[in-house]
RNA sequence: GCGUCUGUAGCUCAGUUGGAUAGAGCAACUGCCUUCUAAGCAGUGGGUCGGGGGUUCGAAUCUCUCCAGACGCACCA
């Protein structure tokens, strides 16, 4: 004696049942001849005691509205929600049922519960079935141009974990917001004007004459590592020049170091669009002036900046959240890291994004209200400006702490780690947290190929359905060359008779979810959604794998239905890899 | 001292706009390989969600305060 509800379209589920509680709550309206105003509510997954498919709080959000009580509001919404003299089908053409309510109960402070026939489910999984990549990573063609700068280490040697960290975040977001549509640039700044290069050039060209035999000190605060020798040594090899006054070290230094950082980058699955250089910031243009002039002239024509000592501060602090003004041109008139940073930040905003994404170390954090402050002196948007700041990363090998220094060039290197662990095991273990918390990067676990390390259940997941497909083929010789790509809404009644436990249920819940982890993803830029999605999927596969048999030679219908249920497992799997820019083998 | 982030099981961490009895993996113990990959599955034990106040019908989640830890407070980048 269910009710069923029929809505024309594409909406799923949660999103229909709050439809329809919407629509209930405007009967009541009317019947209470109080005026309908919308409210926010939930349509959840009810904890695990409470045997429903889906709960709301609607009763406990409206009682104000409604003055009553929780628990009396729930018994009359029920009472509407099951009426049948209330027709809420929406479906002037083609219709599809998707909701079929079998019971509505109210519990605890004035929950309302829906239990639904497991047609609803079937409906729901045929439809996000044949319409996968819409439903999945459609955005209503809300798209945004979109500028994602990440990595920006400066030039001066090998990228290190903490790096790929912001390496991983930034790829990963960039495959996401295009997944859904959206128009995405990433972007590596590449710092190549200031102090750090001329110490990174002098670096070399002691390293050089040394290489010619002369003995000099090496300098205290100049860059140690072993790379910078080599690169002389090199050099001294290909050319055999003994002046080295002859040698532009600087250019040599700073290409030679981004050939390693593009090398790394896509050893890493990385792709950067646009290699956006500091010095392009101090061209001047023909009328003799550059970038950093024009933002000057802006902000000294607003008056915030002052003179003192000789050198010129912007007046950070009285109008933002900076506790206090900024050097931007030194005594000696050099402008400083914040200076270029203001006129490349400028530089974005002319490009005309939509939205500028920046994935900086926490240990930046303080510089975020001087840049906002600054974006804003200049007329901009800051909102548009999001900045996402991810906490360290530390190594552990067999339980300790790998000492880390980045001076001295004392650190594992990302090309060491990725020696090591591998690929998908480094970009999952970066993934796998939530920006805000540091990461203990235990290599031993991410070398171990057991269900302790979670990107190898994962993949394994993924390998066993397509191994589970080679013995289909195997066995029912005539559904080769078949793909299983669209369901004809015939198969529902084989459906209904061949997916009925409560595991399948729960994998077609889970799988319909995914939609939703992918908005959150992109609300908060946050990946480390998708990678705990996606454990608890491969884990419910693993649990059905180990309790049914998928393949039947006896029932083929049966083995039908569950094929289907296990490739549109392995479809998601496969998506929630590639967004991690991680790959989903088919054997392992 | 000021600011940002963190504090959840022995360990490493999830916990989405505040929701009903707070979850997973590891570690410990017990089962499951003549059966589609045991690189797997099932079960048991394990918690005053750092402490205390406040807001709320309802708080791990919001707020205040205290404690502990990490990081940052340059005319470095």
């Amino acid at each position: 004696m269910g009710k069923r509800i029929k809505f024309r379209g594409r909406k799923l589920i949660k999103k229909d049942l709050k439809n329809l509680i919407n629509l209930a709550l405007k009967k009541l309206c009317v019947l209470e001849k109080i005026n309908y105003k919308e409210f926010d509510f939930n349509v959840e997954v009810p904890p695990k005691n409470i045997k429903a498919d889906y709960a709301t709080n609607v009763c406990l959000v409206g009682a104000r509205y409604f003055k009553k009580s929780p628990k009396i509001l729930s018994e009359e919404l029920k009472n509407i929600l099951l009426s049948e003299d209330i027709d809420f089908i929406n479906s002037k053409k083609e219709s599809k049922i998707f909701i079929n309510i079998k019971n509505i109960t109210c519990l605890g402070q004035g929950f309302l519960n829906f239990d639904l026939d497991l047609s609803s489910f079937l409906y729901s999984f045929l439809y996000f079935y044949n319409n996968k990549e819409y439903y999945f990573f459609n955005n209503d063609d809300k798209f945004k141009k979109i500028l994602l700068e990440f990595v920006s280490a400066n030039p001066t040697g090998p990228l290190h974990i903490g790096h790929a960290r912001g390496a991983a975040i930034g790829d990963s977001l960039s495959r996401l917001l295009k997944k859904k549509g959206h128009i995405v640039e990433t972007e590596y700044y590449v710092n190549n004007a200031g102090n750090q290069m001329n110490i990174l050039k002098e670096s070399l060209e002691i390293r050089y004459r040394q290489v010619l035999g002369e003995k000099i000190d090496f300098p205290e605060n100049h860059y140690m590592g072993d790379y910078i020798t080599e690169i002389a040594r090199d050099l001294y090899e290909e050319k055999r020049i003994k002046d080295y006054k002859q040698i532009d070290f600087k250019t040599i230094i700073l290409n030679k170091m981004l050939d390693i950082i593009k090398s790394e980058l896509k050893r890493f699955n990385v792709e950067i669009d646009n290699w956006f250089f500091e010095t392009k910031i101090l061209e001047k243009d023909s009328s003799g002036t550059n970038d950093l002039d024009r933002v000057m002239k802006i902000l000294e024509d607003k008056n915030l900046i002052k003179d003192i000592d000789g050198a010129k501060w912007l007046n950070t602090a009285e109008f933002s959240e900076d506790d206090k003004d900024r050097v931007i041109i030194r005594k000696d008139g050099r402008p400083t890291y914040f200076a270029s940073d203001i006129a490349y930040h400028e530089n974005k905003y002319i490009r005309n994004y939509d939205l500028m994404i920046d994935i900086w170390g926490a240990d930046h954090h303080g510089y975020v209200p001087r840049i906002k402050a600054s974006m804003e002196y200049l007329g901009n948007d800051k909102e548009k400006l999001h900045i996402i700041l991810y906490q360290l990363v530390s190594l552990i090998r067999d339980g300790e702490k790998v000492a880390m220094s980045t001076r001295k060039g004392e650190f594992i290197s990302l090309v060491e780690v990725l020696e090591e662990v591998g690929l998908d095991a480094t970009r999952f273990f970066l993934l796998m947290r939530s920006t805000d918390n540091p990461i203990e990067f235990d290599l031993s676990l991410a070398k171990k190929s057991t269900n302790e390390n979670p990107v190898f259940y994962i993949e394994y997941a993924h390998a066993r359905i397509h191994s589970i497909m080679k013995n289909f083929y195997n066995e029912f010789h005539e559904y080769n060359g078949f793909i299983f790509d669209k369901i004809e809404d015939k198969y529902l009644s084989i459906l209904e008779k061949n997916l009925n436990q409560e595991e399948d249920i729960s994998i077609i819940k889970t799988l319909i979810s995914f939609k939703e982890i992918l908005n959150f993803a992109e609300r908060d830029f946050s990946p480390h959604y998708i990678t705990t999605y996606l454990l608890d999927l491969a884990g419910k596969f693993h649990n059905y794998y180990n309790k049914y048999k998928i393949i039947d030679k006896a029932n083929s219908n049966k083995t039908l239905s569950r094929i289907l249920l296990i490739k549109e497992i392995a479809f998601v799997i496969k998506n929630g890899l590639e967004i991690l820019g991680i790959t989903a083998p088919e054997s392992m």
